[in-house]
DNA sequence: CCCTGATTCGC
DNA sequence: GCGAATCAGG
C-alpha cells in the first residue's frame, strides 16, 4: 500500500488530532506504526504532545548514538543544533479553520431550501475571510496565542483511543471510505472505536461539513469574556489541500 | 516489560 | 520516499 492523498490526509489529521502512531497505523491498516511516524516526519509534522506521558523536558536523543560496534555505521554529526526554522508553535493564526473550501464546485443540486446558512455562499462563510478564529485542539481546548491566554481552560478531556474492532454497527454509517466532497466529514465518536463514523449528511456547499457541523466547526470569535469552553473539533478538520 | 515518538539508514 | 531496526524515555 502506498501513501495516497487520502491516506496521507488521514494520517495528518489524526496525527494532528493527537492520535498515536500505533492508532493511526491501525486505522490506516497495511502500515506499521514506524511507517506512520516516518511519514509524519517526512510530511513535516512532528513532535507535538506525543508521549502520552508527562511532558518531556529534554528529548534530545538526536545526537549520534555511540553504539559499541553495531550494524549501523557511525552517523555523521551533521548539524546537531540548528535554530529551529519555523516549527515553532507561534500564535498559530488559523491553521485548520482557515480554508474550509478546497474547491468551489457548482453547488450540488440536492440542496434546495435545506441550507439556511448556505443562502449566501460568501456571507455565510465565517472562516474563510474571518481573521480571528482560534484553532482547536484534540481535547477540545483552544489554541490561543500567548497573549490570549486565559485561566479558564480546565476542560482537558482524556482521549483514549481504543483499538479498532470490526463491527457491523457501522455497516450503515458513513465510514472513512465513504467520505466524499458531498458528505459531511464531521467525525462521530473517536477513531478506533467500533462505532466511529462520519456525519455523512449533505454538506453545506463549499464546506466540508453539513450546515449543523459548520456551526460547530466555525465559531465566531467571541468577546473576551464570553468565550465558550469546548468547541469540539476532533479529527476531520477542514481539509487543507 | 509496556508503551510512546525519534532517528538512522538501506532499500 | 519508504519503513524496519533501533534508540530513548515515561
Amino acid at each position: 500500500m502506498s501513501w495516497t492523498e487520502e491516506r496521507t490526509a488521514t494520517l495528518k489529521r489524526m496525527w494532528e488530532g493527537g492520535a498515536t502512531a500505533t492508532e493511526i497505523a491501525k486505522e490506516l491498516g497495511e502500515v506499521s506504526r514506524n511507517a506512520v511516524i516516518g511519514k509524519a516526519h517526512r510530511l513535516g509534522l512532528k513532535s507535538r504532545p506525543s508521549p502520552v506521558k508527562a511532558a518531556e523536558k529534554s528529548k534530545k536523543k538526536a545526537e549520534p548514538k555511540a553504539k559499541p560496534a553495531p550494524k549501523k555505521a557511525a552517523p555523521a554529526p551533521s548539524e546537531a543544533a540548528k535554530p529551529a526554522p519555523a516549527p515553532a508553535p507561534a500564535p498559530a493564526p488559523a491553521p485548520a479553520a482557515a480554508k474550509p473550501a478546497p474547491e468551489a464546485k457548482p453547488a450540488p443540486a440536492p440542496q434546495g431550501p435545506a441550507a439556511p446558512a448556505a443562502d449566501t455562499d460568501e456571507a455565510a462563510a465565517p472562516a474563510p475571510s474571518s481573521p480571528r478564529i482560534v484553532s482547536v485542539g484534540p481535547g477540545g481546548f483552544l489554541r490561543q496565542g500567548p497573549g490570549d491566554q486565559q485561566p479558564p481552560i480546565p476542560p482537558a478531556p482524556p482521549r483514549r483511543l481504543v483499538p479498532a474492532k470490526p463491527d457491523p454497527s457501522i455497516a450503515d454509517k458513513t465510514s472513512l471510505l465513504d467520505l466524499s466532497d458531498k458528505v459531511c466529514r464531521w467525525p462521530m465518536g473517536h477513531p478506533g472505536e467500533p462505532d466511529f463514523h462520519f456525519c455523512g449528511e449533505p454538506v453545506n456547499p463549499g464546506f466540508p461539513y453539513c450546515v449543523e457541523h459548520c456551526g460547530r466547526a466555525y465559531q465566531a470569535q467571541l468577546p473576551r469574556g464570553s468565550r465558550r469552553p469546548p468547541p469540539p473539533l476532533p479529527y476531520g478538520g477542514p481539509r487543507v489541500r
